[in-house]
This record gives structure tokens, sequence and C-alpha cells, in this order.
DNA sequence: ACCCATTTTGCAACCGGTTGCAAAATGGAA
DNA sequence: TTCCATTTTGCAACCGGTTGCAAAATGGGT
């Protein structure tokens, strides 16, 4: 239905490759041929398939964009900054939701149907084989909030989990918390694997500290708030690192019903310092994680990796900071 | 790289359009030369471009996903749904952030570019003449969120703000309010305008209400917030009909700063009921929008046109309803 | 006006599939 | 076994582009 190549080539009474060439950039033409060709082209209201072209050249410049994490606030913005970003770069982010699959055979087929060009997949909870079967399948691909490992497989770029859970221990250290806790999200999510690990190896390396811990079903509201109610049930510790802000939200819903005063009886901190943390309502004190440059350099290198699939893999990690609100009691 | 038709063809003897026939259904093949192309398929790994494909059917079974709701966290739930309701069906969705831009001009050249079968316009805030321009185009659309027109160009599928504007009026006047207002959002936002229209339409038919207005700058939290604190300043209304639930939570943020309480002293009334509302530390009366709803009747609507792309245009709108909580006074 | 190096152009094959058509194979009935 | 209607298969053209190669055009120098 739309006009072809070859109506523009007619009209114009050129070759069809001549066409070809006024589209790509790079290829000699003559002036005199691209204005003919322009001004056919501008009057049939021709634009060249990007898909018929990928054919020859191999390149579709769709990047396919696979998540599992729908639910919590923080990847609207995740989404936001990866589409713009994408688009700034002339690529066509190809959005695949997960849900609850953790195969991924299912999404490198569907993808690979699709030709990309490459794939980020954004998740702090998949493992890292999850991305590399896509590097393994030929697709050069990038992690972000993914694991960090020493000996990477493929391109991760994110934060230092562990060290965000010392920071958190340090945190409540310094503020006199003796009696803490570990509120986590699923256990089976690499991050909260290493979050938890980071907090109990700097608790360790202090003395008379006590450390329990828990984890929520999933990163969201419900989830913090049911595991929070439950640890009311009995004495709860002094403060809890939770494991997102998200979870951390909901564990302060689950306080303030039950009477209970934060600071003053419970401290909390949490991490990602999502938009909504912020709120005067919520004030949360928390670890910001870098989320746009995390984007920006996951950007950065897929697109390298567009002109060198084979780069060596690397670990990009971000650091995060306290970002001190009213949800920790002050220093003495 | 990847095995092509060929590829497979040659490895089980037999011609490509036999190979081409077995992964088509609905084509005749025998039973003996399925096993044998399936086995060569399997043995190389094979799986058919749908590109390549897309050539000759002139499907792509791409669905452009166009939304300018990078921030309101309502879209993280619209994401979801639209992507898994596009996914069970075999459709793929491309993403394109609109971000400050509204005009259609550059996603209908990219959308055409990639061929796509269809496209979803998921907003509030853009025009019907937004969509209008991608049927113009010639490419299939739904405008879901999108302004109701009583002799609709485009499929509409969303609610009828109006009806919304004034379930909020009835429901302020039921509770005794007589001093109310309207805090809405963007002034240009096509849900607003028709929000206010309803709210005053209602509020016209009962004597002796007082009514004012104002627009938030966006619907965000910070907005809401920033135009409450406006407000404060002088004698605040008696109760707000927000324009959504973000709107709101900024809203509420404002008045518990200011020492005022929800609902003794001011009473507010969402629109959404996006998840947040439900928190616990929220709380907040609000109108509910049927969000699942209206995707899955989208996407019925866009598949069924990849069929009918002549499908006479329709408007669906869904009821919504009062969701009673915290944040409005008791009726006497 | 002529020659030659350089640019521009068109031809034709190709990318990875699909599909109308006719030839070949199948299989049931006589 | 033979015949014929029905499937199954392969051929070849096509979808909308790209690109190597050789022919044609250009233009500068003498």
């Amino acid at each position: 239905m739309p006009p072809t190549l070859k109506d523009v080539a007619e009209r114009a009474g050129v070759s069809r490759a001549a066409v070809s060439r006024t589209f790509t950039d790079g290829a000699s033409v003559s002036l005199k041929m691209r204005k003919k060709v322009e001004k056919a082209a501008t009057e049939l209201g021709y634009s060249p398939n990007a898909l018929a072209s990928s054919l020859t050249t191999g390149r579709t410049k769709l990047i396919g964009l696979v998540s599992n994490n729908f639910h919590n606030p923080i990847f609207l913005e995740v989404f936001d900054l990866f589409t713009r970003g994408l688009q700034e770069r002339g690529l066509r982010p190809l959005l695949v939701n997960l849900s609850d699959e953790t195969d991924p055979a299912n999404s490198i087929r569907m993808l690979r149907q699709y030709s990309v060009d490459g794939v980020v997949v954004a998740s702090s909870t998949l493992p890292p084989g999850f991305a590399k079967a896509f590097r393994d399948a030929g697709v050069p691909v990038v992690h972000s909030f993914g694991r960090y490992a020493s000996s990477p497989e493929v391109h991760v770029v994110g934060i230092d989990n562990a060290e965000c859970g010392r920071m958190a221990a340090r945190e409540l250290v310094r503020r006199g918390y003796r009696d803490v806790a570990f509120l986590g999200g699923p256990e089976s999510a690499t991050s909260t694997q290493d979050r938890f690990r980071g907090f109990m190896e700097e608790l360790a390396q202090h003395s008379g500290i006590s450390l329990r811990h828990s984890f929520a079903q999933a990163y969201s509201f419900n989830a913090g708030r049911a595991e929070m109610l439950a640890r009311l049930k009995d004495t709860p510790a002094q403060a809890y690192f939770c494991g997102d802000d998200v979870l951390s939200i909901g564990a302060l819903s689950a306080i303030s019903d039950s009477g209970l005063k934060v600071p003053g009886d419970i401290g909390i901190i949490g991490l990602n310092d999502m938009e909504m943390a912020g709120w005067e309502n919520i004030n949360l004190t928390t670890i910001r994680q870098p989320i746009s440059q995390i984007i920006d350099s996951s950007i950065e290198l897929i697109v390298s990796m567009l002109e060198n699939p084979e780069r060596y893999p690397e670990a990009r990690l971000f650091p995060c900071k306290v970002i001190e609100r009213g949800t920790l009691r002050p220093v003495d």
C-alpha cells in the first residue's frame, strides 16, 4: 500500500539503485540525481522500509528490552530513560514482559525471530545465567541492574549490592542501633542475596550487634507490609534495612498502623531512592542508586557492541550513597 | 549467521518451499515431510525470520505502543497489561516514548518504517487529532484513555471523563460539602477539560454550592503538592476533586505539612484508583477507572482491526465507580 | 579536440522468506 | 493392474530493499 522504492524510481525516471543510494548516507549520488529523487519521494510520501533493508544490511536497529519488573514504580523511570535514550540514538525498543517466566528460551527465540541487534535485560532479580543465554545465542546483551561478578561473562551495569548492604550496616551502626534486621526482597533474587551478604559482613566487624533477617515474597508494598506485620507480632528490631524502597514503604505502613513511631520506635532504611521516597509524606531515608547513569552506561555499552559484538565483557558499577531523610534516628 | 530456510532445506534434502510450508500453519505438508524438516530444523536450531516473511505476507505482528505518560505510576500497570495482552496474542509491542512531543508526524514515519500492523495510543492527555493522524496515514489505531466523541473518528477506549466529574460532584454534595474546588491536571489535557466540565455541570444542578478551580502543571506528585500549597495560602475550599491520584497524593502531602487534617479540615477525592491509593498510609477516596478492562478491550479492538482495517470507529466507555476510603468526611 | 582518472549510474544478484501454478506422487475404486 | 481425483511437492517469481561490478558520464589537463 505505501509507496515503494520502485514507485519512486519510476516516477523519477531513474534506477531503483539510485533511489536506494539517495536514502543511504555515505553513498555516492550526484546532486542532480538527489534532487530528482527527493522530489519524487516527497510527492509520493515515500519512506524506506526499515525491515526490508535489514534483510541485506543485517541491522534492524531494534533492541530487545527485557524485564520482569512491571510492578515496581522505579521501573517506570527505568523504561522512560531507556526508551528515550534508545530513541535518541535511532534505536527502537522492542519490549518483552517476562511476567513470571524465568526461562530465557522463549524470549531468545522471539527476539531472534525479529532479528534484534541487541538486548538489554533490565532486572535486579534474574540470575546472571539469564543474560548469558542471550550471549550464547549470539545476541549482544547487557544486563542492567544485574549481579556483579568478578569475571563477568556478560556486560553488567549496576551497583555493588554487597557494598550497599555494608553501607546500610555502617549507617545503622553509626546511628547507634544495636539490634538490627534485614527485611529482604524475595530470597531467590540475586540482589537480595548480595545485599544481605554485605550487610552481614559489615555487621560482623562490629561487636555486640544482634542481627535477624527475613524475606518478603516480592519487591512490593503489600509484601513489605505483610512481612513487617509478622515481625511486629513479637518484639521487633530497633531498625530494619529493607530490600528496597517499595518494601520500605509497605513496612512503614505496617508500623504506623500498629501505633509505633518511625524513627522513634523503629528505624527504616531503604534502597533505590525512587521518586516517591522523597515525597514529604513518606520521607524515607534510603540508599540512592544512580539510575540514569546506569541506563546511560547500559545504552552506551549496547551501542558499542553493535559495532564490536566481541567486545570483552565488563562490569560497570556505580557508587551509591545514603540519602538522609526522616526514617532513621539522628546520630547521638 | 543464524541458519536460514535454505540451510534447512539443503540438510533435509527438500525444497525451500517445503520448509516454508512446514512452518506456516494451514499449509499442505505430508507427515513424512514434516518430520524430515523438523528434524533438520532442530538440528540446526532454525527459527524463521519474522521480518523476512513480513515482506511477503504484509504482516509484522508488531504493534506500536505510543505514550507520553512515563511519569504517572499508573502507567506501569498500563504497560504491564498491554505488553502481556499483546504477547498472549503473538503480537510484539514496539514502544514509542513521546516525551514532550505532541506532533504525531515523527512517530508515524518511524512506525511506518517498521511496518507496524497497528498502533495503540495510550494517553489521557493527547488530543483526538493525534490518533487520527495515524488513521489518516492508513495505520489501524486505537486511542486508549482517549477523549470520548459522539461521532468518533478513531476507536476510543476509556472512560467518560465528564461523567466522572459529575460523579465526583455528586459524591461531594452527598457528603454535605458546600464549598468545593477542582484541582485539575494540565489545562491542555483533554481529560482535565472533560472532568472539569462534568464537575461544573453537576454542581450547577445544586444550589448554594460555591466552586473554584485551578490547574496543576502536570499529573504528578510535585505539581499537586505545589498547587495545593498555593491554595493553602488563602482559605482553602472544604473539599477538592483532584485531577488524578498522584495529584491527590501530592495535595495530601501539602495539607499534612501545613498542619491541617484530612478529612477533618479538608476532603480529597482522586481519580484512577492506582495501587498506591489503597496503601494504608495513603488510603485515598477516589474514583476507580477499570484499567484492565480498558486495556483488554483496546487489544481486542486492535486485533480485530488487523482483519478488518475499515472497521467502523467506535467509542467504548467503561463505567467508573467511587471507592470510599478515608479522605472524605462521612455522610452526616 | 582528445585522453584519462574519477565519479555517477544501472544491471543483476542477493537478503530470507512466501505462494500461484503445474508436475509428481499418492491412494482408493474398478 | 489401470485410471482418476486428490494431495503433496518443487519451480520460479516476488516482497522491498542493498550492493559489487562494469559501463557510462563527467571534467580537468594538454
